[in-house]
DNA sequence: CGGTATCCCCCAAGATACTG
DNA sequence: CAGTATCTTGGGGGATACCG
């Protein structure tokens, strides 16, 4: 299995990182940003349903996530109404779509790593 | 695109993660692991070459991460000689090697940013 | 050579209350 | 319904000096 990072100084955003392994973790790193684009990989969210699908991320990290991934380019953000009740729907851009094969790397790791402790 | 995470909460080392895409992510995840992993993907290497190899990071942190790394199974290490200087070699174990694949899937997604956004 | 020890700072993230 | 506002805390990570 053979292959290379850019591993010279690599310039986004006004930030410096050492290779684009380090670029890519940047975006995606944290405590809760894969779960959200887990939880938006095959559809549109609601901010409620998110909340529903994960119950143990509280509203103001659910919240300040989300607005990285938006300013990343990572996912949409669409409202419709204007006075109370609104409704917001959350979804993964085509740059968002892009990152699925890594999301689905991570994943099959972690059901792997979860299933051999089991045992 | 199909895929699925075991979406229950699941128990790790006594800690709790709310699906197996966390818990994954609380193995890799931080700023250097997925740096470090990707140095050593080809061959061991000494501790003086991990450092020159991640000019940017401090020999402190260096440290802690490979402890971490160590302490989650990932990487090996292995000492030669008992007098200062010794020689440290640190490697993936097979564990470290079962990751690979999400490695390639990250570098390819950074990669692909660094050039896009380079456009 | 391959690290620790020490000190420090910032901020990711939690808890809780409140609002347009 | 979909978030802010405030306050607080842990610990990740940097800088630097030192050690076996």
């Amino acid at each position: 299995m053979k292959f290379e990072c850019q591993n010279d100084l690599v310039e986004m955003s006004g930030k410096l990182y050492p290779c684009t392994v380090s670029l890519a973790m940047d975006i995606i790193g944290g405590k809760w940003k894969t779960v959200i684009l887990y939880h938006l990989k095959d559809s549109k969210k609601r901010y409620s349903e998110l909340r529903k699908d994960m119950p143990t991320v509280t509203e103001r990290t659910l919240s300040l996530q989300l607005k990285e991934l938006q300013k990343d380019g990572m996912v949409s953000r669409t409202v419709y109404g204007v006075k109370p009740p609104i409704r917001v729907e959350y979804c993964l851009t085509d740059f968002g779509q892009s990152f699925l094969p890594v999301l689905q790397a991570i994943t099959n790791w972690g059901n792997r790593i979860a299933s051999e402790s089991a045992t």
